[in-house]
DNA sequence: AGGGTAACCTGTATGC
DNA sequence: TGCATACAGGTTACCC
């Protein structure tokens, strides 16, 4: 379950099921489900087995378990479909279940990653403590701080959107920049703010940066506390249950719907492998940032977004 | 250097 | 019914 909201959802299942329980036993049913763990499958469990998971970490759609093997822990990304759940030991096993942890105290139930596309995973890290940073994963580095961290850097983040030659959402989908944020809360938030996907980042200003931050703020938290967005079963919580912040979606998917503000029509437009859902009224498209330089002779080129100061 | 695209997978929905 | 195609909430390697 993808977006930040889906990902503290599970963070929050894992810390009340999952931490301060040791680990008897991992399997591994499918060896792609282990990430970067060159050692192999076999090696990951065995570096797992005996210890107890520690609190459950999050940063944007990235969640990990620290190990009492000090600083080791345990790294999980969902992709596009992976669930981590806490089921009964007794439970059938799900179609798609690729690891499976057991405990010391098998009431409690054991812990299943079950993902049906296999573009997530469990892997095993160093938790560095970098300065400015916290202690992370080392391989998540590069992952930007999140809009619910307390310490996301705004002003750094709009100096970066002014930097960039690139377009608004491609920017919010950039997990360097900003994390957390995918498809559906990229397009809720764009609703909100009246900002077209192909807005160039360039051309914003810092009172723009700072609503449209607000809005992805305030729907992530909306989403939060609705349980998440779920479609169908694929999306679900460490107890199996979907949330239902799907009714409260206001351009995700509601192509041909009307606008909640104004009525027309919203549009659906292909973009980079994916869709993009907005409303051509309150997110009109921006103009061309460049005129076409008139024939010699011609009144005067205009170059309409010349940057200010040199 | 940084932006943009294709690839990694399995499943479901839709149209012919 | 069968088959082909499009699409799905993410990330990365690799083009240019």
């Amino acid at each position: 379950m993808p977006e930040l909201p889906e990902v503290e959802v599970v963070r929050r299942g894992l810390e009340r099921w999952a931490s301060g329980r040791a680990i008897t036993d991992v399997e591994v049913r499918h060896p792609r489900a282990v990430r970067r763990h060159t050692a192999g499958a076999a090696d990951f469990a065995a570096r797992l087995r005996g210890h107890r998971f520690g609190p459950a970490r999050r940063r944007g759609k990235y969640l990990w378990l620290p190990l009492d093997d000090p600083g080791v822990c345990v790294l999980a990304h969902l992709g596009m479909s992976g669930q981590l759940l806490i089921q009964p030991a007794g439970a059938p096993d799900e179609r798609h279940l690729r690891i499976r942890v057991t405990f010391a105290d098998p009431a409690g139930g054991e812990l299943r990653f079950v993902d049906q596309r296999t573009f997530g995973g469990l892997s095993l890290h160093r938790e560095l403590v970098v300065p400015d940073s916290g202690a992370l994963p080392d391989v998540i580095a590069h992952i930007a701080r999140d809009p619910l961290d307390p310490l996301f850097d705004e002003r750094a983040f709009h100096t970066a959107l002014r930097r960039r030659r690139t377009t608004v959402k491609r920017a919010l989908l950039d997990q360097s920049l900003i994390s957390g944020v995918g498809n559906i809360y990229a397009d809720e938030a764009l609703w909100r703010a009246r900002l077209h996907y192909e807005r160039p980042t360039a051309s914003l200003t810092r009172p723009r940066t700072t609503e449209l931050l607000g809005h992805i703020r305030d729907v992530m938290n909306a989403a939060l506390a609705a349980g998440g967005t779920s479609f169908d079963s694929l999306y679900v919580n460490v107890n199996g249950e979907s949330g239902y912040f799907e009714r409260s979606l206001d351009a995700y998917g509601r192509e041909d719907e009307p606008c909640r503000r104004c009525g027309t029509p919203m549009r659906r437009r292909p973009w980079m492998n994916r869709s993009s859902y907005y409303c051509p009224r309150c997110q009109p498209p921006p103009r061309p940032r460049r005129t076409v330089p008139v024939a010699p002779g011609k009144a005067g080129t205009r170059n309409v977004s010349r940057r200010p100061g040199k």
